[in-house]
RNA sequence: GGGGCUAUAGCUCAGUUGGUUAGAGCGCUUCGCUCACAUCGAAGAGGUCCUGUGUUCGAGCCACAGUAGUCCCACCA
């Protein structure tokens, strides 16, 4: 009876709900601060509470619960801290739309009931957000989650609005800014997407007033001309001296417009007269603030014309457009009209084209802001992975404008503002009030907008952690240690952090910012619903478990790339899953006799633990290199290397000559490695594949709770064998030799063959010599003989030339000679082009000049090798020319 | 108009500061259900490292130019 339970088969949907619930009521993923324990620290960038979890999600919480996971392995005091983000205008239109199936608006429900359903929306969607997190198996201190709107969140945002409000960072302006008529809100730049569109310009006749001639202007935009208060002209443009300071009559409104001079026309473009429209244009805009011009809105909230359009009134933008071109035409003003391509702006959450408009909106002042945030990544406090990525985010804030804050939208944080009706004072205040603190007037009420949602999510590293007050988490884990997130946002919420942190904390929010790319489809398109190509993770886990989901978004890639997402990979990963199991299974059933106290002496090993054990400390030192570099594919593809074509394909089969073999040490130093191997093996894995991993370890003899916090291995310097390893790849060339002799030579696989084996090399001879078991368990050697160099060679045998050796593949029947020598002749061609690479080489004097000597050496070494391989060729082509 | 990224096997991608006989997974071919695993094992085929020029003793890797694809930023009516 075996005292260890063994495996059954895998099934991971089996294993992976059990062991969350065990770390998760163990308190595995919760650390207190600790005194003398170094930090590390991440924040969860909070998932929107719009919905479910996609494949990026599933990415991003992947690649930080393997830092998470290394950490603290390694002992680290770690925090890594969950929450959501109330996503103010994303969420709003999801409820509007559910609430419109009702048949309902918001104006119906009113705000406070409106903000209830939204709250009941967050409470639904929130929940299955964090089980999908658990799913993931991401080990988020939950005991700490927080939401932007919770209590503590809300406290920061006032602080720093009023702060910033009181610094003159914060300003109230009317000014133009993209509206979204759609959602009838402002938006900041960042959240409209520019797509070229083929439109139209349509060339116009404005008539000079008091003289027959016209100028003619060029516009994408006629429904706009309503709103024209000047026609401008370079003031360089010797075309129109003339014209600068004569009247326009406006076609339609029959308004004279002035002619007026601005470095802002390119006289090169259109007709090199431009229509001012400043309340409905950017560029206008500023022109009109440039020579005080009128700023006529003429739109409605919700994009249609208003009074100020005349006959236009109530139309929609488009109704417009299409009527003032007609009436244009028959008045006979309308030139010509020209396809074009230009750049269109769209709201990035409906996609609804966004009309620039004059209101009144609260701005954060960026100049100031954006010098410590610039300042900080110059001097390297924050470094972005991979560092190209630190260029983009200094350009942005190098040409960055003033933060359009304010939403007239419903959900979100309220602007902590208020307008006393009685006095006209505007009172900014981090409390609530109900009454004026100038006149006492309880005429007062509050602004009516809320804050843009990533002003709450640019707080997040110390909103949650508790400041203003200067909590334990914020002395422990401030500032955290890396952020992992999308090159996608950066622009939104990277760089705001960055300058939040450094005006308020003065300091930075994190060390290391960890970018990586989009997960695609296998056609590498973007996912998206409209597509219909998403791939829900959730999917993915049901089908093949939540390792090998893991494993496949961590390997295939590099950072910063985006990847394509395809089912043969995580069916591949699971595949690997799949063996590291059954590489468990095997170990398992062979510890029946076990003794957990038995250590063996170093010169107990044999050649192959030797082997296995150095190749072990090597994957050991390469996995943490690599962690450390934030190379997370690199260190999963060393241990998928290691545990497949190393443990399972190697050792595990020359283990099991010795497990049934006749010596009880054998049998007690083999189970000791294979424990020892697999223990470590698994600790490696964890991160990247924490159920599997868990589930094993707790199966195998083991000391502490789980493997979770069981310690990270870390190369033992007793246990390396270079030499061993090196002779150990000797025989498993010579292994593949005999196996590739008899495929060649059609030899039934479960025959048992004759080999002979020449060799020189003394250490070898006895290497091999002491390891004929791995000849007959991994080639089917029946008698293997050795033979010294000069020794005569067998007549009936295939030979192959490797590294210290020639191998002879005895054979019953005859050889065919013709076959067998042009086997032996594509190697030698082989090799001889080999030698002369490598000897032009060493004729190189500028080469044995320059280079360093181990690279010379290595050379000398090689060609050395490959003539002694050459000679065996020969003298076996030479040998076979006999027959 | 600026800027980034990508180009390596049929497909998807690695290639760690310039020195390998250029690798992996999948796919493909041949063989094998051998007592951990057919979600497997063994053997094998398959590459002008986008093109050109240059730097260097030496380039898949560095520089310049070009081609193709892709993304971001930008107020040209």
């Amino acid at each position: 009876m075996n005292k260890y339970e063994n495996l059954g088969s895998y099934d991971p949907s089996q294993i992976e709900e059990k062991w969350y619930d065990f770390w998760e009521t163990h308190g595995v993923f919760h650390d207190e601060p600790k005194e003398g324990a170094e930090p590390f620290s991440i924040v969860l960038p909070p998932p929107n509470v719009t919905g479910q979890l996609h494949m990026g999600h599933a990415l991003d919480g992947t690649l930080q619960d393997i830092l998470i996971r290394y950490k603290r392995m390694q002992g680290y005091n770690v925090l890594w801290l969950p929450g959501k983000d109330h996503a103010g205008i994303a969420t709003q239109v999801k409820v509007e739309k559910q609430i419109a199936e009702e048949g309902l608006t918001k104006y119906d429900l009113g705000r406070e009931k409106f903000l209830e359903r939204v709250w009941q929306w967050k409470e639904k969607y929130g929940n299955t957000i964090g089980r999908q997190i658990r799913k993931l198996g991401s080990s988020c201190d939950w005991t700490r989650e927080r939401f932007t709107m919770d209590p503590v969140c809300a406290r920061a945002v006032r602080e720093v609005f009023c702060s910033l409000y009181e610094k003159g960072l914060i300003y109230q302006g009317n000014r133009i800014t993209n509206w979204c008529p759609r959602c009838q809100t402002a938006l900041s730049d960042i959240e409209v997407e520019h797509e070229d569109e083929i439109g139209h310009l349509y060339y116009v006749n404005y008539p000079i007033v008091g003289e027959d001639g016209y100028v003619q202007i060029a516009t994408t935009r006629p429904e706009t001309i309503p709103g024209d208060t000047a026609v401008a002209v370079n003031p360089e443009d010797e075309r129109f001296q003339s014209l600068i300071g004569k009247k326009l009559l406006l076609p339609i409104m029959n308004r004279e417009i002035p002619v007026i001079a601005d470095e802002y026309v390119d006289p090169k473009y259109g007709t090199g007269c431009v229509k001012i429209t400043p309340a409905h244009d950017p560029n206008d805009f500023a022109v009109g603030e440039r020579h005080d011009l009128e700023s006529i809105m003429i739109m409605n909230l919700d994009g249609t014309l208003n009074e100020n359009a005349g006959k236009y009134n109530g139309m929609t933008r488009e109704d417009a457009r299409k009527q003032i071109i007609a009436d244009l035409d028959e008045m006979g003003l309308l030139v010509k009209i020209e396809e074009t391509k230009h750049a269109v702006g769209h709201c990035s959450r409906c996609h609804t084209t966004v009309e620039p408009m004059t209101t009144k909106q609260w701005f954060v002042k960026m100049k100031p802001l954006a010098g410590p945030a610039m300042q900080a990544v110059k001097e390297g406090k924050t470094k972005f992975v991979p560092d190209r990525f630190a260029n983009t985010y200094i350009q942005w804030l190098e040409n960055i404008h003033d933060w359009c804050i304010s939403r007239q939208l419903w959900w979100g944080h309220r602007i902590p503002v208020w307008y006393c009706d009685d006095c006209g004072k505007t009172i900014v205040s981090r409390t609530d009030i109900d009454a004026c603190p100038h006149c006492g007037s309880h005429h007062i009420h509050q602004d009516p907008d809320v804050l843009d949602t990533w002003f709450s999510s640019a707080l997040w590293p110390f909103s949650t952690m508790g400041w203003p007050d200067q909590t334990d988490l914020l002395k422990k884990w401030y500032p955290t240690s890396v952020l992992v997130t999308g090159y996608d946002i950066i622009f939104f919420w990277v760089a705001r952090m960055m300058f939040m942190a450094m005006e308020f904390m003065h300091e930075i929010p994190f060390r290391y910012v960890f970018i990586h790319g989009l997960v695609r489809d296998s056609q590498g398109r973007k996912m998206s619903k409209s597509l219909g190509n998403g791939i829900d993770p959730l999917e993915v886990i049901k089908q093949y478990g939540a390792d090998a989901l893991r494993f496949t978004l961590v390997t295939g890639n590099t950072p910063g790339n985006d990847m394509r997402f395809y089912y043969e990979r995580v069916e591949g990963n699971r595949n690997f899953a799949n063996k590291i199991w059954n590489a468990a299974k095997f170990t398992i059933m062979n510890l029946d006799d076990y003794d957990e106290s038995f250590v063996p002496a170093k010169e107990q090993y044999t050649l192959a633990d030797r082997w296995i054990l150095e190749r072990l400390a090597q994957t050991e030192e390469y996995v943490s290199q690599n962690l450390d570099k934030f190379e997370l594919g690199e260190a999963a593809d060393s241990i998928y290397n290691f545990a497949w074509n190393c443990f399972c394909d190697w050792y595990i089969e020359t283990a099991k000559a010795r497990l049934y073999g006749e010596h009880n040490d054998d049998r007690r130093v083999t189970q000791y490695v294979l424990v020892y191997t697999l223990t470590r093996m698994l600790a490696l894995l964890h991160p990247f594949m924490p159920f599997i991993t868990e589930h094993i370890w707790q199966h195998l003899p083991h000391t502490g709770e789980c493997l979770a916090r069981a310690p990270w291995p870390k190369a033992d310097p007793e246990l390396r064998f270079p030499e061993e390893e090196e002779q150990m790849e000797r025989i498993m060339d010579a292994v593949k030799a005999i196996r590739n002799m008899r495929a060649e030579a059609h030899v039934q696989p479960n025959k048992a063959c004759a080999v002979q084996i020449a060799v020189d090399r003394e250490d070898l001879r006895q290497a091999v010599d002491a390891h004929r078991a791995y000849f007959e368990k991994l080639a089917h050697v029946e008698t293997l003989t050795l033979l010294s160099k000069d020794a005569p060679k067998p007549d009936n045998a295939l030979a192959t030339v490797v590294t210290g050796m020639e191998v002879y593949l005895e054979l019953r029947g005859l050889i065919d000679a013709d076959k067998e020598k042009a086997r032996i002749m594509k190697d030698k061609a082989a090799a001889e082009k080999e030698i002369e690479r490598t000897e032009k080489k060493l004729a190189n004097e500028g080469f044995l000049a320059k280079a360093p000597q181990a690279v010379v050496d290595k050379e000398k070494a090689k060609l050395a090798t490959l003539k002694e391989k050459l000679a065996s060729l020969d003298e076996r082509l030479a040998f076979l020319a006999k027959l």
